[in-house]
This record gives C-alpha cells, sequence and structure tokens, in this order.
DNA sequence: TCTGGGGTCCTAGGACCC
DNA sequence: TCTGGGGTCCTAGGACCC
C-alpha cells in the first residue's frame, strides 16, 4: 500500500513527519456549564432539555451528563420520557421515597454556553495556528508546527489541562494525522479522555471499530454495510472500493479511505453560513392552516432578522413542512438577485406554504440560503479572510466597492449595488413577490 | 426512539444555453 | 428537421452531524 506514511523524503535534514491533528470534543458541553454556575451539580445526574421549561414536562434531551445516562436518560429522548426514568429532584423525595435516583433538570440557556465555549475557543486559538470550529463545543487544531510527535501527548493534555483549569469544563482530546482519525480518538475514551494515534498505526487502530463510529456512518449506510457483510472498519478498509462505489457513489470511496485511515482534508477555519433557518414543531400536529401560517410568518420574520444580523443577503427562500409521521418536505423559491427584505420572506414562505394549507403538520420551517454577505465582516476570527468575489456561487460577479457593471438584465429590479445596510429596506425597486 | 433545532453536502432530473 | 455533447442553474429529497 502506498500511503504517505510509508514515503520519506530521503536525505534531507527534516525528515517530513505527518500532520498533527487535534480534535478537542467537550464532555457533555451543556451539562458542565450548567455545573460551571452551580457547583452543586458536580458528580449529580443532570439532564438540560430543549424545549423545555423549569417543572414541565415536554421538550428534548440536549445533553445528559454521565450520571444520568446511567438511568438510561439518551441525547434527543423526549423529557417526559427522560423523566420516567430519572425523575426530577425534590418531586419522589417529597413523596416519601428518598432510595430512587433523581435528577437535576435545567433548561437551554444556549447564550450562556456560548459566552463559555467563546472561552475555550481562545485557549485553543492559542495554541494552534489553525483552528476549525465544528460547533459549540467541538473543534479541529492543526498544531504541526507546534509540537512534534515524540512529545504531542504532552501537548494535547497541556491544551486539555489549560480548558480545565482556566474555563472549568472537561474536554477529551484526540491526535491523529488526519481529522477522521483524532475525531474517532476523541471519542474513543471518553469522558476526560486522551487518545494518541501515531502515524503508522492508524490502520490497526481503525480496523476493529464498528462502521458506525466512522463520520459519515449513520443508521442508513450501518445496515446497508451490514447487508454487504461489512460490520468493522477493517472490513471497510478490506472491502472492494468499486462495489462501495456502485452502491453509495462518491461517499462510498471516501468512506473507504476513512476507514483505511487515508483523509488528506486539511484543516480550515470555518467560512461564511451557506444558509440561514428557524424551525418549530407544534404540540401533536395540527390541520389548522390559520395555526401553520401564523406560526410561518413568525419564523420567516426571525430568519430574515438573523440574515440582517449577520449582514447576510439572500437570493433563495425555502420553507419546510414535516407531516406524520416523519415527512420532510421542502419547497424553495431563488429570486432574480439577492435582498434584504423581510416582509418578502414573509409573503413568499406563505405562498410556498399554500401547498400544504390541507396537510396535518407536525413542523414547520423557514430558510434562506445562496447568501451573500455585505461586509468584510466576520471579525477575522479565521486567520485570514475569504476573497470576497468568491461567495457562495460562480456567478454573479459582484465588486466589493458596490460598483457592478449592468450588464446583465436583471440588474434593474435587485438593490444589490447598495452595500450599506439600508435602514429602510423595502420597497425601494427589489424584487417583489408580484415579479414571478 | 414517536422525533428538537440548526446546519452541511450530495444526488438526480429537468430547463435552458451554446 | 434531427441529432449531439457539454455546462450551469434550479428544485426536491436524502443522509448525516452536533
Amino acid at each position: 500500500m502506498s500511503n504517505r506514511g510509508g514515503s520519506r523524503l530521503p536525505g534531507v535534514g527534516d525528515e517530513r513527519e505527518e500532520r498533527i491533528v487535534f480534535h478537542v470534543d467537550m464532555d457533555c458541553f451543556y451539562a458542565a456549564c450548567e455545573r460551571l454556575r452551580e457547583p452543586e451539580l458536580e458528580g449529580e445526574p443532570v439532564v438540560v432539555g430543549m424545549g423545555y421549561e423549569a417543572g414541565e414536562s415536554h421538550g428534548a434531551v440536549a445533553t445528559a451528563s454521565y450520571e444520568a445516562r446511567e438511568h438510561g436518560v439518551e441525547s434527543a429522548q423526549a423529557i417526559g420520557k427522560a423523566l420516567e426514568r430519572l425523575p426530577r429532584k425534590g418531586v419522589v423525595e417529597a413523596a416519601g421515597d428518598d432510595s430512587a435516583a433523581t435528577g437535576y433538570y435545567r433548561p437551554v440557556d444556549i447564550d450562556f454556553y456560548k459566552s463559555v465555549s467563546e472561552d475555550v475557543r481562545a485557549i485553543l486559538h492559542d495554541c494552534a495556528d489553525t483552528v476549525r470550529e465544528v460547533s459549540i463545543d467541538e473543534a479541529y487544531l492543526d498544531v504541526t508546527d507546534r509540537t512534534a510527535w515524540k512529545v504531542a501527548e504532552g501537548f494535547a493534555r497541556h491544551v486539555k489541562n489549560r480548558i480545565q483549569r482556566e474555563v472549568g469544563v472537561p474536554a477529551s482530546v484526540g491526535v491523529a494525522p488526519n481529522m477522521s482519525t483524532a475525531k474517532i480518538a476523541s471519542d474513543y475514551d471518553k469522558p476526560d479522555g486522551l487518545v494518541v494515534v501515531e502515524p503508522g498505526t492508524v490502520r490497526d487502530f481503525l480496523a476493529p471499530l464498528g462502521v458506525a463510529e466512522i463520520h459519515g456512518v449513520g443508521p442508513v449506510t450501518a445496515r446497508e454495510l451490514r447487508e454487504m457483510g461489512i460490520e468493522t472498519a477493517g472490513d471497510l478498509a478490506d472491502a472492494d472500493p468499486r462495489a462501495l462505489a456502485d452502491r453509495f457513489g462518491e461517499r462510498g470511496r471516501e468512506l473507504h479511505q476513512r476507514a483505511r485511515g487515508d483523509d488528506d482534508r486539511e484543516v480550515t477555519p470555518r467560512g461564511r453560513p451557506k444558509s440561514l433557518s428557524r424551525e418549530s414543531a407544534f404540540t401533536g400536529a395540527t390541520s389548522d392552516s390559520e395555526e401553520k401560517r401564523t406560526r410561518v410568518e413568525t419564523l420567516a420574520t426571525a430568519v430574515a432578522e438573523r440574515a440582517r444580523d449577520r449582514n447576510a443577503m439572500y437570493r433563495t427562500i425555502g420553507v419546510k413542512v414535516v407531516t406524520p409521521p416523519f415527512d420532510v418536505h421542502t419547497r424553495e423559491r431563488s429570486l432574480p438577485g439577492p435582498v434584504d427584505d423581510p416582509e418578502l420572506v414573509v409573503s413568499v414562505a406563505l405562498d410556498l406554504l399554500s401547498e400544504f394549507a390541507d396537510d396535518r403538520v407536525r413542523k414547520v420551517g423557514v430558510r434562506v440560503s445562496n447568501l451573500q454577505f455585505t461586509e468584510i465582516d466576520q471579525t477575522s476570527l479565521d486567520g485570514f479572510d475569504a476573497p470576497e468575489s468568491v461567495e457562495s456561487e460562480g456567478n454573479r460577479e459582484k465588486s466589493p466597492d458596490g460598483g457592478r457593471e449592468p450588464t446583465e438584465s436583471e440588474d434593474k429590479e435587485s438593490n444589490a449595488e447598495t452595500e450599506e445596510p439600508r435602514t429602510e429596506n423595502s420597497r425601494s425597486g427589489q424584487v417583489s413577490l408580484s415579479d414571478f
């Protein structure tokens, strides 16, 4: 096999080492944040619920501490279910039974978690040249230029300890020559784990793991792989890539490579978002078209506001409608040019929704996409900023100074030439619904 | 598993253009 | 009139991730 690990540049003094990638993954992050401001929760079962309010029983589990998991509470579980398995602290005791296990339930406080995440982020950026934040509680670091393989474990421990000491939340760290292996390594010994997979040992490390451990293999793919007799990452690594490509397309080849520990992706900072959305579920399902319309209107307004907050104009507006049992339908419409127009988002969304006026609906959502950003903003949290003209799509060139070549006929209807966020938006020559 | 909210990427067919 | 082949955009759906 001709992997990069086997080849060394002969003679040259710097024996080109393989990259050193860290994957840092906070342990039960939301629960850890709650413990930060409520130290009495340390060592206790903690459940953080979304769509949940204190004392109530709807919503879903966002994060359960390990103590809570021992009682069968799982992520994404309905709160009602969680309460069956782990009653709320205080309830059972009040009833005179203090033998049963109980847990602390808290609603999600995303703003607080974000502030904690910021503190962690600062440490990560201090420790690495390149950081890719994947989510509020997870990031990849390329530390090739900050350390060496012989001492990588020590450096990883240093990062981990700093997070614990300076922020007060636990993290697990995976160290490997590439992103996909580092990701698996961070998960391997959670919580509070530190796993190093050195170059040359990657395939042996991966081989015994179940295919579902591989990033990108979900329930559907795992089942199909099983049907092909592929159970472990080792099986997948040994499988015929052509057979995988036949069944899964390009993704098949990719998974094959991941299973072999081959992953060339560079650690790059996250770019700008590609879409923004809001969605919300009804309690049960509703056929009431007025109720649906009201909800969509609220979501549309919220999504437009979110876009404006982020200096994003959008060219496509869409809705999502979920009907029982869990069928997802999407409808979208593209405009001739990018706009920032809340009223238009509302009217287009309602128009797209009308197709489902008679359906029972569990959940609706509104989304804007084909984004264009109006400032060189991004507060440069990335090491460098992306070229302005690239944006999300190749066409529709737009110079940053606002001077846009009026070459195409659509230009007269889109108001995209103004860079300044308009104070009085809409009605100013932007596209309106009647244009369709 | 009776299913919350916010995302990403890929595929595939049809429209349209050259 | 029929026949190609290539390219891009749009839309809908699917799988996956945290």
